[in-house]
RNA sequence: GCGGGGGUAGCAAAGCCUGGUCAAAUGCGCAGGACUUAAGAUCCUGUCCCUCAGUGGGUUCCUGGGUUCAAAUCCCAGCCCCCGCACCA
């Protein structure tokens, strides 16, 4: 019995694979659904977030599969990167052995919990047959001018001696080893992501995504329209651009404000007295971490230039400021300061004793300069401003910049904060660059049909510098053009480069022509569900949108957009903290999968908490779970000489029979459902429900009911325990994979809400009983054997029904009351009684017409039970329009109890 | 500061969109019972307060208002928590 669940599991992986269950391929017949989680890098084990993504992937996928989809859900590995390549370092491995050996070991686990991978369509990125095109893709951007060469300050982290891109830099370390990252004026190779800035916004609205996902990318992106505005330089014709948002307050411009390094400074101050003050500041910001420089308590500090700009409105002569605050790569690097209406230029202004000038007058309150203690940035009307004087600030943006047009000052413009995104990386365990430095052409494309570039082998790690440095063979070549000495770059992709288009390789995986089939990628893409984690809200999932688009542009495929509906998982906690070596609260999945078996550990994962919340593992949880499923399946594995498939004849069913049929199709109804909103835990809440209650009427319900109840059972179960299922489905007697099968269609007839409605009055019966019986014996001493369960006088349950057609007439409670009054049958002051009930507390109020018959029959049919669970004599009786009675009777719906002796 | 998500019984967690079978699913914990030589497992029952042999009454779903015959659910205001972005001009 104890490893029955795990032999199962083997048993039927092998079948699967044998039989090439899941291999998927294009069909223009069938509608197609692309789900897919996003691919691991392959560190060797499993963790538990691992198993709570595929378990959510492969739940999914094979529910759609029996919902009759043509599903492509493969799997793939993420394998360049500095793990292998800091292995190589200490151990003195071959990062691709190692790569390879880490992909086995994780691909055996995966293959153990079962998922329905297309595995011929696996896609590894170390690999030159996947790596090639990355180089392809890149020559392609390189022709639509979408990479290009800067030299910039770069974010440099010293532990892992590479660059990292804006996306990889977390409060100001490096995203993966969390070391501060330094400042670096190198040159590097950058793709132009911030092309696509207007239409990366926009498109967001289109996807279903989590709000969350897509406001960190729009934050991301950072769209501010405003005006740009040309400041004349005082002795000078040069002119010094500023980016504004607030037009408005251009009139109150006192000062403008450059950054440090801004490559103006340098010329403006040449040969000025205060050449040497400013070079010494500059030097002392500069030189300042980013991330120390931009933290919010940074003391503002500034210089004066001594050089002097014209406000463009006012003409007035401002003097210029550098500042540590301002930034070189947003706007323009040049800010206008208007101390009056900023709190940053305020703060500015009051330290260097700038002069202020108020041109905003909010509505309820007069400002004056002297009794400001910070600035006022909000709405108002203009004054202090010449023509626009008296206009309402907001209309004053559009009319300022409209009047900056005309002279020829400034124009109408917009900003992001998205800035290009640097890939080179100084490390070995990437895709080569392909690109060679010839001494006369400068950099030239590496020809398409030199492809791939590979990696050499004879490098040398040192943990120092770039190993590809070290290969004489590799970096030695000649130039493409001229045949002359030149040198390969050495630089290697960034991984985010990998993964930016590998969903599109799965759709063709073997493709040599291209990165991929575009026929495949067409009938394929794009992808409908997407299964990964919140941490790449701001990076894989942004340059695979950039990427999608660009490939859009040169060709390969007719889609906007990769992804379109993402689900992002919660953690798995243990003790309410997220699993780390460091705390040695890790869960093994290996060890789960050994002790209890894949489906186990399936289900309790999918059923423990909502996808998208978190998670906390619980030991008892995964118990409790797998005693379910070893229910589950003895309930199959006991039963099977039952399994005779009788047609199931309603009109001569039981109470029982009919109700657990009603159960079994709503439970249907209900499962597909909430497994299509991924509600998955409140799917198996509810599959779990209908199981025990299989188990518990078992053997009060003929045959041909239990084998129903239980086929559609192993169905809906089919996609989170495939294994048990199949296994159930085998005992069923039939010969087909239930994993092929088709999602249970539901009968309309066999469901009754009434039904189902009395079997929990059933239960409250019972329970009444039971209490009632325990309660008076303890109270009084006696002893009874009899029960008398009497219903309701019949002119009641008309009453009931006549106050629910009344109710849905009117809803004036005096109307309600005063109608039913005057009709004679009932019983006028326990009527009142019994209507003011209902209307206090509708939940009282049966949703179904009732009848004192069918409720009779169907006590009557459960009186053997509730005889045998109370050790009772059970008296049914109706209580009668003469009879006083003792007991006051309950509402309809539920009968009073009387003890007798 | 901007933006997103939340606050439900001892705990965890559904319900809220689409108001009424909601004193509120389910799980854990706790209590009682059945079975058992016993333990375990399993099953049943109870678990806001009061009362009663049963119908019942009271007070609850962050706080305060509002809409409605009816609010955990809809609207407004406030408090608190979590997350993302942020010297962005």
């Amino acid at each position: 019995m104890n490893s029955q669940l795990k032999e199962i599991a083997k048993k039927w992986q092998n079948i699967w694979r044998e039989t090439h269950a899941f291999k998927s391929k294009e069909d223009p017949e069938k509608k197609k659904f692309y789900c897919l989680e996003m691919f691991p890098y392959p560190s060797g084990k499993l963790h538990m977030g691992h198993v709570r993504n595929y378990s959510l992937g492969d739940s999914y996928a094979r529910f759609k599969r029996m919902q009759g989809y043509n599903v492509l859900y493969p799997m793939g590995y993420d394998s360049f990167g500095l793990p292998a390549e800091n292995a190589a370092i200490k151990h003195k491995e071959d990062p691709e052995e190692w790569t390879a050996n880490c992909i086995a070991m994780m691909k055996e686990q995966q293959e153990q919990l079962g998922f329905s991978y297309d595995w011929d369509r696996i896609v590894e990125t170390y690999k030159p047959e996947y790596y090639k095109w990355n180089q392809w893709i890149f020559l392609k951007l390189y022709e639509k001018g979408l990479v290009y060469r800067k030299k910039s300050a770069v974010n440099w982290c010293p532990h892992c001696h590479t660059v990292l891109a804006n996306e990889q830099v977390i409060d100001g370390k490096c995203w993966r080893c969390h070391t501060k990252v330094e400042v670096k004026h190198i040159e590097q190779w950058f793709l132009k992501i911030t092309a696509y800035a207007d239409e990366l916004l926009k498109d967001l609205d289109q996807l279903d995504w989590p709000e969350r996902v897509k406001v960190m990318q729009r934050n991301w992106i950072g769209r501010s329209e405003g005006t740009l505005v040309n400041f004349k330089l005082v002795g000078s014709d040069k002119t010094l651009k500023v980016f504004t948002t607030r037009p408005d307050t251009l009139f109150g411009v006192t000062f403008l404000v450059i950054a440090p390094e801004h490559p103006v400074v340098q010329e403006l101050v040449k040969g000025t007295p205060k050449e040497k003050e400013i070079k010494e500041f500059i030097r002392r910001v500069v030189i300042e971490e980013k991330a120390t420089r931009t933290a919010e308590d940074k003391e503002k500090e500034g210089i004066f230039t001594g050089k002097y700009a014209i406000n463009p409105v006012t003409n007035e002569k401002i003097p210029i400021y550098l500042a540590n605050f301002v930034l070189l790569d947003y706007g323009t690097g040049i800010v206008m300061a208007v101390p009056t209406h900023d709190q940053r230029d305020f703060e500015f202004a009051k330290k260097y004793s700038i002069p202020m000038k108020l041109v905003i007058q909010p509505k309820n309150e007069t400002l004056k300069i002297d009794e400001m203690k910070e600035a006022y940035e909000g709405e108002g009307v203009l004054i202090n401003s010449g023509q626009f004087s008296g206009m309402d600030n907001e209309k004053a943006k559009e009319a300022i910049t409209k009047y900056l047009e005309e002279k020829g000052l400034g124009k109408k413009t917009v900003q992001y904060k998205l800035r290009d995104w640097l890939i080179s990386r100084q490390r070995y365990w990437g895709t080569p660059i392909p690109m060679i430095k010839c001494p006369k052409h400068g950099y030239v494309p590496v020809p398409y049909d030199q492809l791939p570039v590979k990696l050499p082998k004879d490098v040398e790690f040192t943990g120092q510098g770039n190993p590809l440095k070290t290969s004489e063979k590799f970096v030695k070549t000649k130039c493409p053009i001229c045949g002359a000495e030149a040198e390969r770059e050495t630089d290697t992709m960034d991984t985010f480069f990998d993964s930016s288009w590998y969903f599109l390789r799965y759709t063709s995986p073997k493709e040599d022509k291209l990165p991929f089939n575009k026929e495949a990628a067409k009938y394929w893409m794009p992808v409908d569900q997407y299964i990964g984690g919140i941490e790449h809200a701001v990076l894989h999932l942004l340059y695979s949108r950039f990427f999608t688009k660009a490939l859009r542009d040169i060709g390969l495929i007719d889609v906007d957009e990769p992804f379109k509906r993402l689900l992002t998982q919660g953690m798995v906690l243990k003790d309410g903290e997220a699993m780390s070596k460091s705390k040695g609260n890790v869960v093994d999945p290996g060890e789960i999968i050994d002790k209890y078996g894949p489906d186990t550990a399936r289900f309790f994962i999918l059923s423990a908490a909502s996808p998208e919340k978190e998670l906390e593992w619980s030991t008892e949880g995964v118990d409790k779970v797998y005693k379910f499923l070893n229910k589950l399946l003895s309930l199959s594995k006991n039963n099977i000489k039952r399994f005779r498939h009788e047609p199931i004849n309603y009109e001569t069913l039981n109470s029982m029979e009919k109700y657990l049929l009603s159960k079994t199709n709503t439970t249907v109804k209900e499962v597909e459902t909430d497994i299509d909103s991924f509600k998955t835990n409140v799917a198996l809440l509810k599959i779990t429900n209908l199981t025990n209650e299989l188990a518990k009427l078992s053997s009060k319900i003929n045959d041909a009911v239990f084998e129903y109840t239980l086929e559609k059972i192993s169905l809906m179960a089919a996609p989170f325990t495939p294994h048990l299922s199949e296994e159930i489905w085998h005992d069923l007697g039939h010969d087909t994979l239930i994993s092929l099968e088709k999602w249970p269609e539901i009968n309309l007839q066999y469901i009754n809400r009434r039904i189902e409605e009395l079997q929990t009055i059933k239960d409250k019966v019972k329970s009444d009983i039971i209490n009632t019986l325990n309660l008076v014996q303890r109270k009084t001493g006696k002893t009874f054997s009899t029960a008398k369960l009497i219903l309701p006088k019949a002119w009641k349950y008309e009453l009931v029904s006549e106050i629910r057609k009344q109710m849905s007439q009117t809803k004036n409670k005096g109307e309600i009351i005063k109608n039913i009054m005057n009709i004679e049958k009932f019983k006028q002051s326990e009527a009142v009684q019994i209507i003011q009930k209902i209307l206090k507390n509708p939940k009282v109020l049966p949703n179904e017409d009732f009848s004192r018959e069918e409720e009779e029959n169907f006590l009557n049919d459960y009186k053997e039970e509730l005889e045998k669970d109370t050790k009772l004599k059970i008296i049914i009786e109706k209580e009668e329009e003469s009879e006083e009675q003792k007991a006051r009777t309950a509402m309809p719906g539920k009968p009073a109890i009387v003890l007798l002796e």
